[in-house]
DNA sequence: TTGTAGGCGTTATCAG
DNA sequence: CTGATAACGCCTACAA
């Protein structure tokens, strides 16, 4: 069944038929009602690989994100499905992990699908060593790159994001107010939002931001399960640091901080402090509940997709979008 | 840039090019490394478009799933994607919610999309009442479609699932060896496995199936996000209702009723045993950790793409794939 | 082993 | 307002 049949059984051209189809005006009322009738009986719809190769696009964007399962990117891809969908686009997903072969090789991909845009979710996307980063510049000389949750410089490469320094800036000064002083940093990524957020805590400590936080005690770079930053910071105690606060860059790691505290019976919040990063449900999963900074995810999502719409329509729209953090009060903070 | 080019530029016909691109055989070594150089040279990709049209097919797979940022079905997401793409299918993702209607507007816009198959991912997908599944009837005279956690006849209907009935079963009665003899049943969907889940319980329970299971104290049908939860089983405790053990059909209102122990200082699991379901990541992070129902979700869907493989080369498949559930001991039971 | 030519189902440009 | 026809870029008999 094919826009032949359908002209045929309708007594008109294929370019009525297509003319009806898209919504073209140039049709009388009486003849376009004959053609819809004859589509409806047929229950036909055009062939879209054809409509793709006429109009060199299926209204589809690839989204990539490192890991689907992920409670975060899961949202994430969640906001902006749906927001693509309302602007009549698919979305084709891929994960990829963290290794930027991977990622390239994967890209690469979906642009040989023809996608219409990718976008990017997740900061881990850009990497500190801009090399790195050179086949999402290529990739941008095809198809507009948005990246969510991160920002790279270049033509036709767009972000939206919160400010993740101000936000990790903001928690650290609230604990100082509220009687902490020995706050430890613990993240588990040195992407370009995991440098903000270790830029906010340096400068709310007053640290030297030129020194090599590795060096740092009360900078912890590790990455594990819940049970292993249980043990890590367990282990951190044990060897004499004394910390009377934790700010972490992600939800699970402030879990695996409760969990330290639980298994070394220490009080939070009266002896710990605890923050968390993205405010995720499994915030509201512990006990006590977590203090978490809520980065905003559905407006830079939502922002994100609009900004995309714009620039598929030639439009003027900004490369960056900024939003700000809030921090979301719960049981692990005394304020 | 398209074969013609290429063909010009290596001095061969768009026969021969379109050989080498699909590693037909039938090509001398030397006129194969010709044709490769050049394409290498010029970054030549094939028009997918053109393709699709050709073979009518782009290799892709439409995943519907109700809402993806819910982790059991953001892990049921990554599972299937990553083995469709080690089968090098695409994965287009739709989430549709719960309403019917919306659904079967979102299944016939991907089957307008030429997808080769289509994963329904949640049982919740197999309506009770068997009039609202025909729109997937009606799908699977197109593509194959196949069930993820739940089932439904069909000539091209395919399912892949965990034994529901008996792990509910199977959990009530080691809650029973354990000591508990008034068992809450708590579920918030009336789907095929939600169906399932309810049935094992109430055989446990030796409650007569046929009775309404809305009349029972003990099964309670309560739809809410863990605050809810919490208030709701609180009310039931006011109204006098006296419960040993929770079982729910879903971690999230498993940790509703740690919650509700919390709040009404029942000392868990000496007062009060609780048995969530899927066995995910917010299980590991409540207090205490849960004890959930693991309904093999990975080897689920593992089989549910090489099943689907194998439907789409024409081999001969299983309809039906039951998976056996486990049952992960954490520190809201006494076993 | 290689080339020619027709077909896949649209959209869009021109005439009329 | 409508129709004929040329793209779009690839695959694949069939012919050589």
């Amino acid at each position: 069944m094919n826009i032949y049949d359908i002209s045929r059984k309708a007594g008109v051209s294929i370019a009525t038929v297509s003319r009806v189809i898209n919504g073209n005006s140039n049709v009388s009322e009486k003849t376009k009602e004959k053609v819809l009738k004859v589509i409806d009986e047929c229950g036909y719809t055009p062939n879209a690989f054809a409509r793709g190769l006429g109009l060199n696009s299926m209204n589809t964007v690839g989204i990539m994100c490192a890991d689907s399962s992920d409670p975060f990117l899961a949202s994430a891809i969640y906001f902006l499905e749906r927001q693509l969908r309302q602007n009549n686009y698919d979305a084709l997903l891929c994960c990829t992990g963290y290794e930027v072969d991977v990622r390239e090789k994967y890209l690469n991909l979906l642009l040989s699908k023809r996608t219409d845009a990718i976008i990017l979710v997740g900061s881990n996307f850009v990497e500190a060593n801009n090399e790195n980063n050179q086949y999402i510049r290529d990739a941008s000389k095809k198809v507009p790159i948005i990246i969510v949750n991160g920002a790279l410089d270049g033509e036709n490469i767009f972000s939206a994001l919160c400010d993740d320094y101000r936000a990790v800036y903001d928690a650290v000064k609230a604990l100082q107010e509220s009687g902490c002083n020995k706050i430890l940093y613990l993240y588990n990524s040195k992407s370009y939002s995991g440098n903000k957020k270790l830029s906010g805590y340096l400068s709310a400590m007053d640290i030297d931001p030129s020194v090599d936080p590795d060096q740092l005690d009360y900078v912890q770079h590790f990455n594990g399960n819940i049970i292993e930053v249980r043990d890590h910071l367990t282990s951190l105690r044990k060897n004499g640091l004394e910390f009377d606060a934790i700010v972490t860059a992600d939800d699970n790691l402030a879990i695996g901080a409760i969990k330290y505290a639980k298994l070394n019976h220490i009080s939070i919040p009266d002896e710990l402090s605890i923050i968390g990063y993205n405010n995720s449900i499994i915030s509201e999963c512990s006990d006590p509940e977590l203090t978490s900074i809520d980065n905003k995810l559905e407006a830079v999502c939502n922002n994100c997709i609009s900004t995309l719409m714009g620039a598929l329509n030639g439009q003027e729209v900004p490369l960056k979008t900024v939003f700000s953090a809030e921090i979301v009060k719960r049981g692990t903070t005394r304020f």
